[in-house]
DNA sequence: TGCGATATAGTCCACATGGACTAGTCGACA
DNA sequence: TGTCGACTAGTCCATGTGGACTATATCGCA
C-alpha cells in the first residue's frame, strides 16, 4: 500500500460521492454529472478509472464484488474505507484556507459541510489573512506601477485581480456571518436531502 | 512539422516573451519570474524545457545558436518565429470571450494589448453574454434549490459563483467603458516602457 | 581562507489527464 | 423489421506536468 499521494480534486469528488452508497466508477459519473458537478471538475472516463484505481491502491477505497447485468461490461462496485474518509477530511481542511488553486478551493468549499462550524470559521479566517494580503500586493503592485510610468494596459490583468479579491472578501465575511450568527443551517440541518439520491434514476414525470 | 496542437498558458507566455528578443530558457524563466508572473502560470524547470521543445517542433520557435559562457551547461537560444507570433494572437482571440477556464483567461488578459483596441471590445462582448448566461444559470440553480427545500449549507459554493460573477461582470463593464471612451491608453500607447527590459540584470542601486 | 548557501542551466522519471477506441444494449422511427 | 443513434461500461495511449537529480560557479560571511 504506497504511502497516499496528494489528493487531486476529482478524487475528493469520488470519495464524497461514495459517501452515499457503494457505487462503480460509471455510476459515480452518471451521479455527479446529474448534479452539475462538472462545473467544478473535468468529468473525463478515462480519468475517473485511474483515479479509482489509484484511491484502490492507497487503500482509500475498496472492492467489494464484480456484478454483471445480462451481456454488458462488467461492473466493479467500491466501498469508501475509514482512511479515504478521513483523507477527505484532511484535504478539505488543507485546501479551505489557501488562495492559490481557486479550483480547488471550490471544491472544498462544495463538501465543507462535513467539518463543523467552529472549524470552518477559523479555517476561512485564516483564508481571509491570504485573501487580504494577496490583494494589498495587488494594490502596492498597481501604485508601484503608475509611479514608474508603466502603460495602464500592461496593468488590467492585475486591476481586475486585486477587485476580485475584494469581492471574494465580501462574500467570505458574509458567509462567516451566517456561520457565527447561525443563521446559516449546517451538517445535518435539513437532514433528509440525503433521501433524494434515490431521484436520480428516474424523474418523477409531471 | 507536426500540426500544432492547442498551446498551453505556460506556451504562450513563453513565446509572448520571446517578442522581446532571442533567449534561452533559462533566461525566459528569470524574466518571468522577476515580473512576478508565476502568479499567472506555475513556472517550472521541467515544464519549460519540454514546452520549448514542443513549440520548436511546431515550427513556432527556432534555434539560433548555442552560446558558452565559461565552463557552464550550454544555453540554447531561441527566436521567436511568424508562426509563432500569429499562434499567439489567434490563442488570445479565442480564449479572451470564453469563461470557463479561468486561468486561461487572465493569461489571455495579459497579452490582449497586442490586440487592437475594437477586436478586444467585440471579444469582451461576447464573452458578457457568456458570464451573464452562466449567472443567471447559477441564480435559477439557487432558487430551484429553495424551491426543493435543499439545505443552504450545499449551495454556498454556486452562491459564490453567482457573485463572483456579478463582480466580474461589473469589472468587465468598466473595462469595456475604458476601451471605447478612449481613457485607456492602448497598443504602442506610452511605448518607451519596453526599452525597460534592459533593468532586469541590474537593479539601479538608491 | 574556507564553507555553506544560492544561482545557473539543464535532464529525467513517475504520475495525472483526456481523447480515441471497443463493444454490447436499448429505444425510436421509418 | 431494420437501422441509426444514444447509453452503458470500460481500456489504452499520447501528451503534459512537476519534483528530484546533476554539476559547476559565485557570493556572503566568519
Amino acid at each position: 500500500m504506497p504511502e497516499p499521494t496528494r489528493l487531486t480534486p476529482l478524487a475528493v469528488m469520488l470519495l464524497a460521492t461514495l459517501r452515499e452508497g457503494d457505487m462503480h466508477p460509471y455510476e459515480m459519473l452518471r451521479l455527479l454529472r446529474d448534479r452539475g458537478d462538472d462545473r467544478l471538475v473535468p468529468l473525463q472516463k478515462g480519468t475517473i478509472y485511474h483515479t479509482i484505481a489509484r484511491l484502490e491502491r492507497e487503500g482509500l477505497v475498496a472492492e467489494v464484488g464484480v456484478d454483471r447485468d445480462g451481456n454488458r461490461p462488467e461492473r466493479t462496485t467500491y466501498r469508501l474505507l475509514d482512511a479515504g474518509r478521513n483523507a477527505v477530511d484532511a484535504w478539505v481542511r488543507a485546501e479551505l484556507p489557501q488562495i492559490d488553486r481557486p479550483g480547488d478551493f471550490r471544491v472544498a468549499l462544495a463538501e465543507a459541510h462535513n467539518l463543523d462550524r467552529d472549524d470552518v470559521v477559523a479555517l476561512l479566517d485564516r483564508r481571509r489573512e491570504l485573501l487580504v494580503a494577496s490583494r494589498d500586493e495587488h494594490r502596492d503592485g498597481l501604485s508601484r506601477a503608475r509611479d514608474r510610468a508603466v502603460p495602464h494596459q500592461y496593468m488590467i490583468e492585475v486591476e481586475r485581480q486585486s477587485v476580485l479579491l475584494d469581492a471574494e472578501l465580501a462574500w467570505q465575511d458574509s458567509l462567516r456571518n451566517g456561520l457565527i450568527a447561525g443563521t446559516l443551517p449546517w451538517g445535518a440541518d435539513g437532514l433528509p436531502h440525503h433521501l433524494e439520491r434515490l431521484r436520480v434514476s428516474k424523474e418523477t414525470p409531471a
